[in-house]
RNA sequence: GGGCCUGUAGCUCAGUUGGUUAGAGCAUCCCGCUGAUAACGGGAAGGUGAGUGGUUCGAUUCCACUCAGGCCCA
């Protein structure tokens, strides 16, 4: 075969050539330009206007900070499936969503301003304090625009949602009027762990995974006398020395057995089993005797003297939840000062002591503990119970502490008064609505359930300032209303309208409103609390839709189809808020169908986090390895398990995506040369005779990929549709165009080099259109130079264009077998020429294929000449064995290794090719260009050149091969070397025109 | 203590009505190919499918229990 080019290649059908290399970042930043010039999104939302509607929400982003990759795994998803939808021509919002209000804003702010509590932040001024953090929000949600723009995101930015909007705001004021109607509003006291830091209590949804650290405390053993014993102890253990201040009561479990034990002259009573643990010999047991037999016992506190402590009895009481494993099985009570605590302190009638005030500072009645801080007292308090002989020894311990989640300091418990949402009639309400919802991964359901029957309250109150402005209005005379809009707020003020009038409804602002208490008549004020931020969060499925203002719209697009969010955090955050809310308004579940996705890690597996260092920003990883690789792998990625995310991955991905690349570039290469006349003369793929074995194999695998990819796009289960496409890729390249690649080197514009062009065209186009959601970049470069460079009346965009449909008349399940028997059948036959140590250039005269007795051995006989070429063998001998022995392979081949002198010479010459082909590109020829070839070599070798002399000069382009022992006039390029072991000396000369 | 998830090759992971010989990529070793070329291909090696028991003609798959890791709750 000859490879006769045209000459003139400039003059091209519109075929733009192809750098050999993708270099996605410069491909990227091109294709947003040339979107952004176009208004491609402009014009896909008119196109698609009016017409059937997904309906997707967007679940906020806090705007606190740049994003990571870790934000760009949902980021593509919600891009994929919009993308997705809007090929399939249907209707969307396009509204993207920011989170703004809260303390992890605040801290933030703090952090910039240098402040370390609230009493900074009141002296700064709660007003420039929160437009201190209105702007950090606006600062960052632009960053996160630009950054998910650069991710390939299309989104109707310039419309995103802002929690801290008016709107949001006053449509959870009428969420929680309808909470109060129904009686659902109540002030709780409860024991809340409290940040002494931020001043503010966590709500249970704040003490996160990452909200423990591993921290060592002193373990304190103490001995509480027993009233009415001389000399007679309790054995106690606790790890928060301050809480004793607060002690006022000891509990023992009611089955355990204790131990009444002498030592030196004292006598202790601890849990039989601690006993040897805690205790060193010699020790005197004076009696085994069962926690409930303690119960009733009364003690001296270890600080009774303090003013707080006075009248309180201390007793020994009952409690199932004291365990043996660590401490002596008498745990200490301060129903003040833990949440457990207080809620045995509920059953058995204790005094509540609550020693700290919102910034951990003791209140008055501590005596010499009172305005001390908590985190300096421990010290002393050890000093003072070493005083009174309270204290036996302490011991570091080390246990899992929780910590607050935002600024890292450690949590105390505290006695608080908060505000609450009832839960008890809405918990089954709420999660009959879960129940209508489609969970990906189907376990979140039951995730949810769990959730939804083990929590609390919803503690809605934070002692902040820059958050919702909870609209309780609570009177002196202990009457309280909660106002459900502007309006109504506006009708009832008494005083300081005009003061608020103009601003947003937040601290300090609102708070210049008084009302009316309608109970007593007083002026009542606004509750300093301002909400919690998953208010904010799950209202957006109305507040967004125009609720409250224009029902038509809302029920156009509610509930929506739609959501996809991160699911560590959001059972108990914004899925259960959003449930929640909508449960409430209207009784049902805002949204259809949630796909959730783990977490993302660093390469090694490890948390990624600002403090560690390790985070990869989006713009960093977009521009290193390409916004559409970071997709891709996050595609391909099991949504249920964590990805390790890292730049190894990306260039293992990079790679499958060259081959694509290499495809296309084959493609453009060759067109460019033969000028088919691409779009004007296609042949009918279902009935085309042209059409070969390969190419309707090729055919058939492109309609079963697009068939599996539209089914698993619809079903939102993309990880099989990547494995597809990568394999339908590898298929192309592998087999599709290697088998083919001498079709396209043949000069003549013969029909069957036409189809070739036809079919490998029709590939790449509708693979570009599939990966367009995928990939919108590199789709959009390649549909460029596929399609619109020849063809000016397809869209202008890939994103214009309708998303690929299956033929299914054109899937040949059989056909696809078939080959994919010859291939594996090929590889065995590679595999015997390996063992043989044979080399695939080497001849051979014949390969014999074993094959079982019971098929159709006649399906292999259109493919014996592929298999011939293949395995560079003359004959292809087909036997048909009978094999009982199932665990027997069904095919087997063996190759004939014996070489006659014409099999020789013939190897000789093609390995003379090979040669001659890489001293071509050596000397840096043309494709096209022609050559002299002078060779001087042994007579073995020269016998083979003469016996296979055309063939060599048709491959290598040589008018002339020259036996030549003198210098070679215009000589490029001179080699000495061996050919499968004979020394040759080659030398290259160009015909010069 | 309760709930959920995971456990497959050295590493990262696929694998559905239960069915011949459990796959891919990376890494390793060997070889090849060569005008798609700083690319690519083939082959080898690598597995008690976490463990035990059960259902079944047959279990990586279904069930029970155990172990290990992760997450949530208490």
């Amino acid at each position: 075969m000859s490879k006769k080019f045209h000459k003139n290649q400039e003059n091209s059908n519109g075929f733009q050539p192809v750098p050999p290399k993708p270099n996605f970042p410069e491909i990227e930043h091109r294709i947003l330009e040339f979107w952004e010039k176009s208004k491609h999104f402009e014009k896909l939302r008119a196109k698609n206007k009016g017409k059937k509607k997904f309906s997707f929400l967007d679940g906020p982003i806090t705007a606190n900070n740049p994003m990571g990759v870790h934000h760009a795994w949902g980021r593509t998803y919600k891009d994929l499936f919009q993308r997705f939808y809007a090929m399939l021509g249907y209707d969307q919002r396009y509204q993207n969503g920011f989170d703004c209000q809260g303390l992890w804003v605040e801290v933030e702010v703090e952090r910039e301003l240098d402040f370390k509590s609230k009493r900074d932040i009141e002296q700064f001024g709660i007003d420039k304090f929160v437009e201190k953090c209105k702007e950090r929000v606006l600062k960052y949600s632009a960053i996160q625009t630009k950054q998910s723009i650069r991710l390939g995101q299309w989104m109707d930015w310039d419309n995103s949602y802002y929690t801290m909007s008016d709107e949001n705001n006053y449509t959870i004021w009428y969420f929680l009027k309808k909470c109060y109607e129904h009686g659902w509003i109540y002030k709780g006291t409860d024991v809340m762990p409290w940040c002494a830091r931020c001043g503010t209590a966590l709500s249970e949804h704040e003490i996160v995974t990452e909200g423990y650290r591993e921290l060592t405390h002193p373990g304190l053993y103490l001995r509480f006398p027993i009233i009415g014993k001389e000399k007679e102890y309790l054995f106690v253990w606790t790890t928060t020395p301050w809480t004793l201040t607060s002690n006022v009561a000891a509990a023992v479990h009611p089955e355990i057995i204790y131990v009444k034990v002498k030592k030196d002259d004292a006598i202790y009573y601890l849990a039989k089993s601690r006993l040897p643990i805690l205790f060193e010999k010699p020790y005197e047991v004076l009696a085994e005797i069962p926690g409930k037999e303690l119960v009733g016992l009364t003690y001296q506190g270890p600080f009774d003297e303090l003013e707080a402590q006075a009248g309180v009895i201390h007793r020994v009481v009952a409690w199932d939840e004291v365990s043996e494993t660590d401490g002596s099985g008498i745990v200490h009570i301060a129903p003040g000062c833990g949440k457990e605590d207080f809620e045995l302190g509920k059953i058995e009638n204790l005094a509540v002591i609550a020693p700290l005030d919102e910034n951990g500072y003791f209140l008055p009645k501590f005596n010499w503990l009172t305005g001390k801080n908590v985190k300096e007292v421990n010290e002393a308090i050890f000093k003072d119970l070493e005083r009174k002989r309270i204290l036996h020894k302490v011991e570091d311990y080390t246990h899992r502490y929780p910590v607050c989640w935002r600024c890292d300091s450690e949590l105390v418990f505290r006695l608080v008064d908060e505000w609450f949402i009832k839960m008890d009639e809405l918990r089954f309400q709420i999660m009959e609505s879960a129940k209508q919802v489609r969970w990906i991964p189907e376990f979140g359901l039951e995730r949810e359930l769990d959730w939804l029957t083990n929590m609390q309250d919803w503690c809605i109150s934070k002692k902040r300032y820059w958050g919702l402005a909870l609209p309780i209005y609570q009177c002196n005379c202990g009457h309280f209303e909660v106002i459900g809009g502007k309006e109504e707020l506006k009708s009832k003020a008494v005083e300081g309208w005009d003061k608020f009038e103009g601003h947003t409804p937040h601290r300090p602002w609102i708070d210049e409103v008084k009302i009316k208490c309608p109970k007593c008549g007083a002026k009542t004020q606004r509750i300093p609390e301002v909400g919690n931020p998953w208010l904010d969060a799950g209202i957006v499925p109305f507040s967004t839709t125009r609720y409250l203002t224009d029902n038509k719209y809302w029920q156009a697009w509610f509930p929506f189809d739609f959501i996809t969010e991160c699911f560590p955090g959001q059972f108990r955050n914004w899925f259960y808020a959003i449930l929640a809310m909508s449960t409430v308004l209207e009784g049902k579940t805002p949204f259809r169908t949630l796909l959730g996705h783990a977490l993302v890690k660093d390469e090694k597996g490890e948390d990624m986090h600002k403090s560690a260092g390790n985070v990869i920003w989006i713009e960093e990883a977009a521009e290193k390895m390409g916004a559409d690789v970071m997709r891709w792998i996050f595609i391909g990625q099991n949504p249920t398990i964590n990805l390790n995310f890292g730049y190894t991955v990306a260039r293992e991905t990079t790679r499958k995506l060259l081959t694509l690349w290499n495809v296309y570039s084959f493609f453009i290469t060759y067109a460019r040369i033969d000028k088919p006349q691409i779009g004007t003369d296609k042949p009918q793929m279902s009935t085309d005779k042209t059409l070969s074995v390969l190419d309707r194999w090729i055919i058939s695998r492109l309609n079963s990929m697009i068939k599996l990819v539209r089914e698993r796009l619809m079903d939102y289960d993309p990880v099989p549709t990547i494995r597809e496409i990568e394999r339908f890729i590898d298929d192309m390249s592998l087999w599709y165009v290697r088998r083919n690649r001498r079709r396209f080197w043949k000069s003549e514009d013969d029909k069957d080099k036409l189809t070739g062009y036809h079919t490998l065209y029709e590939c790449l186009m509708k693979l570009v259109k599939l990966i367009a959601p995928y990939m919108p970049f590199l789709a959009e470069e390649l549909y460029q130079n596929l399609v619109v460079s020849v063809d000016k009346k397809q869209p202008e965009s890939v994103h214009l264009c309708d998303y690929p449909d299956s033929d299914t008349t054109l899937i040949d399940n059989k056909l696809e077998a078939e080959v994919a028997l010859v291939r594996e059948l090929v590889s065995l036959g590679h595999a015997a020429r390996e063992k043989a140590k044979i080399k695939v250039r080497q001849p051979l005269s014949k390969a014999t294929v074993f094959a079982p007795k019971t098929n159709d051995n006649k399906l292999l006989e259109p493919y014996i000449n592929v298999i011939k070429d293949e395995l560079n063998v003359k004959e292809i001998e087909l036997l048909e064995v009978d094999r009982e022995a199932p665990q027997v392979a069904k095919y087997s081949i063996e190759i004939d290794t014996r070489l006659t002198p014409e099999l020789e010479n013939e190897g000789f010459s093609r390995e003379l090719v090979h040669k001659v082909q890489n001293l071509r590109k050596e000397a840096g020829f043309e494709v096209t260009d022609r050559i002299r070839l002078y060779y001087k070599t042994s007579s073995r070798l020269e016998t083979a050149i003469q016996a296979f002399k055309s063939y060599i000069q048709n491959e290598i382009l040589a008018t002339e091969l020259l036996e030549a022992d003198r210098e070679v006039p215009q000589a490029d390029l001179t080699k000495d070397l061996r050919i499968n072991g004979e020394p040759a000396k080659l030398t290259l000369s160009k015909i010069r025109r």
